[in-house]
DNA sequence: CCGAATCCCAAGGGATACTG
DNA sequence: CAGTATCCCTTGGGATTCGG
């Protein structure tokens, strides 16, 4: 059986889950709650670029994909916390892997965009 | 100094890295070049749900990012050739760790989604 | 405090047709 | 062969306001 075929393609299930899950917002959010678990407010301070409709809607997705749950503290007023679940956590060691390669990597990059952009 | 701020923040021009080298269909064009130097309609033929326009695209900003380069081979027809580069190169390896994950996971989110969508 | 609702806009991407 | 050009439309995101 021929198993190059599958780690030459990638399926659209995989190329999916990663959109959802290394989107604008993602890795800043995972970053926050692998350090503690955050409020909602918590997050907008740590993250002042973020809207609070594009927070709510990256927080429901990577609930929604099991990466993070939503504790209900108390009811009146409202306290909810964010927190990192055990399937989230496993999505940590190969994101640091990516940003570890970012971070050596940007200034060959931002060379070869200077060669680029002034040819 | 304190050096837990670096990796705690994701910095923006490391964010936008990967939003150019992460998208849509960075990935799957990757996956081709690190086979075997590719032509344009190699390139289509291998994804058919890319579009000329969007691989055009896809194409000159990984040329840009100096993930690849584009060698012309004749002029009369035209012919060109897509490889990676040595950069490019570097960048497969945290991309693997990624698709591994996201393979071995899978399941598991799936799950998770089902969950959720019930509840 | 934690969002939901609304409005608006720009950018991205598909489909199609065409050119050097 | 290797793209460009055009059209169109959906989606995502920002700004703002409102509600439980």
């Amino acid at each position: 059986m021929d198993t190059s075929t599958d780690e030459f393609r990638i399926a659209t299930p995989h190329r999916e889950l990663l959109d959802q899950v290394l989107d604008k917002w993602s890795l800043s959010i995972l970053n926050e709650l692998c350090e503690r678990p955050c409020r909602f407010n918590d997050l907008r301070r740590a993250i002042p670029a973020v809207t609070p409709k594009s927070l709510t809607a990256t927080l429901r997705r990577l609930e929604r994909n099991g990466i993070i749950e939503r504790q209900l503290l108390g009811s009146r007023p409202v306290a909810v916390e964010y927190r990192i679940t055990p399937l989230g956590k496993t999505l940590r060691a190969p994101v640091e892997v990516l940003l570890d390669w970012a971070r050596a990597r940007l200034p060959d990059i931002e060379r070869a965009r200077r060669a680029f952009d002034a040819g």
